[in-house]
Parts: structure tokens; C-alpha cells; sequence
DNA sequence: TTGTAATAGTTCAACATTAAACTAATAACC
DNA sequence: GGTTATTAGTTTAATGTTGAACTATTACAA
């Protein structure tokens, strides 16, 4: 009843590497979340505005890939950035399809603003792993990342 | 305007190794979304399902921890789980406060023959890595999961 | 060209998620 | 024992999220 996952030890191996992963990501996530509260900002929305600053302006499908959510959400929280006066959008005159999304002045003066206090909280975060530990972590994760089937 | 984000070498690293472990995690799981789907579970309610299969009775506040999820919305993924008759729950005897959280015969059965499968597919996403790697990967993890701050 | 496929984005319905305020039960302390 | 503080769980309002069906635009190929 009350008893562990008995599998092999492959299968515990990856469970329990797989659980830590989730922990390890959801712990980090958790301790920027005050400071984007504190901007009346959604991690979603926090995840657009640092691409567009530190990428430039991008499309909706772009968006989409680097913050991890579907395209149809894309649409409301774009939608929300531009009700908030913090990004504009405007169709690509090469190809209509694309909608490019770019910061406006307020809001890259807000990202901009906030940024610094957010890569302190993450750097804070690691500094529990010493340099060569953050790198190895970033190499397994990214292989783990890429992998595809 | 367009350029990478130029922070200090102790800043890239971090959040180097930060975006690696959100995609690294999300990549996995995204693996297992079919399956879950196909069960017509979400990944919330699977959770919850696979910790009592493998743990026995938890109350709520335990099953939140677990999954990673609010007490509130852990009070409305249990009510989903009792209403697709997977799931009992039941106040305890010696504190009223806590609610046991138990699987059905029907929901025993379908976590324990969904569970294999599941499995497999997370064993097969870190057969990129070698067991040392994996391992390597856990400890990391676990190190950066467990630092408060 | 013209029809077919592919792609970007939107809309919609269903549901998930959270934070905050709340209730009920227990613990702690004087 | 009675007051205060904790704790588990619920409720509510606001918003996020997804998958699927849809429109519009562009690419491809016969």
C-alpha cells in the first residue's frame, strides 16, 4: 500500500532524477515570484517583455518558443502586455502572417528596470553550486533539453 | 536593442544554467502529456494519482507538496479525482482537519496500469544520459531545490 | 494559374491556477 | 480554562492555459 516505487534501478535512476529536475526548476521559478508579483506582472508576461529586451523585437510564434506556452495563449498575454501600454504589435509588411512584437518605451523601462533585481535573485539562487557545478548542471540539462523521440 | 543580455560571467552563468533546467524539465514532461491526455487526466490530477499509488493516503496539504501546487487548487483537483470516482476522501479520526485522501479500486487501477508506460517514457528521455550523468544530474538538483534564501 | 499544403495568429470552451479571505479544528501558553 | 496563534482545508474572483477549430496569408507543385 504505503510502499515506494519498487522498479529497476534504470527506472528509479530517472524517476527520481526527473523529480529533482521538476523540484529543482519549480524552487528556483517560486523565489522570482514575489518581485514580479510586486510589478503586477504574470510570469508569462515577465517571460515576454525579458525576450523582447534582451532579443529585440519578435513575432507571437517566437514568443511562444521561448516562454514555453502555446500560441493561443501568446494571443492574451500580448494582448494584456498591449492593454497595459508595455508592448506594441504590428503586422510584418514581408510576410502578413507575422505579427512583430515590439517594447514599447514604458515598458522597457520597466523590464529594464526590473531585471537586474531578477538575475540577482537567480544568481543568489545557484550560488549554492559552486561555478563548475552550474556549468555541468547547464550541459546535462541542455542534453536532457535537446533530445528528441 | 536586438542583443543578448551582457551581464556579468557569474550572471550568465546562472541564468544560463536556470533556462536550461526550466526547458529540461518542461521537455520531459511534455513527453508525458499524451499519455495523461489520452486518460483524459491532466497533469495535476496524475500527479496526485501516482503519489498515492506509490506513497498510500495522504491528506491535501501533503499531495500539494507533492505535485508542486496550491492548497486551492489542490482542493479542486481532488473534487474532480472523487467525481470521476477515482479518489475517497475522508476526515481523520484523531485531528478533524485533515482530509485522507485515498485511491478507489477504479482509480488504484488506472494509475497502477498507466504507471508502466509512464515510466518507460520518462526512462527513455534520460537514456541521453548515462547513469553517472543522471545521477550526477539528481544531486545537482536536489542541492539547488533544497537551498532556502 | 490553380489547387493543396503549410504556417501565423485568433477565438472559444473548458478547465487550471493562484492569492487572499475565510471557516473549523487543534495547539500553545499564560 | 480561556485567549491567542497555527494549521488544514474551502471558497471566491481574477486570470492563465490549453487544444481544437477557425481565418488569413504564403509556399509549393502540377
Amino acid at each position: 500500500m504505503a510502499t515506494r516505487y519498487d522498479g529497476t534501478a534504470g527506472e528509479l535512476r530517472a524517476l527520481g532524477a526527473f523529480v529533482a529536475l521538476q523540484r529543482a526548476a519549480d524552487s528556483v521559478e517560486a523565489r522570482t515570484q514575489d518581485e514580479i508579483n510586486r510589478a503586477k506582472l504574470t510570469q508569462s508576461q515577465f517571460g515576454v517583455l525579458e525576450a523582447l529586451l534582451h532579443l529585440g523585437p519578435l513575432c507571437a510564434k517566437d514568443l511562444a518558443r521561448k516562454i514555453l506556452r502555446s500560441k493561443g495563449n501568446l494571443t492574451l498575454v500580448i494582448e494584456n502586455l498591449e492593454r497595459a501600454g508595455l508592448v506594441e504589435r504590428a503586422a510584418r509588411e514581408d510576410d502578413r502572417r507575422f505579427q512583430t512584437v515590439t517594447l514599447t518605451r514604458k515598458g522597457r523601462a520597466l523590464i529594464a528596470g526590473m531585471f537586474p533585481r531578477h538575475a540577482g535573485t537567480i544568481v543568489k539562487a545557484f550560488k549554492i553550486l559552486t561555478a563548475d557545478e552550474q556549468e555541468e548542471l547547464r550541459r546535462l540539462c541542455r542534453k536532457l533539453g535537446k533530445a528528441q523521440g
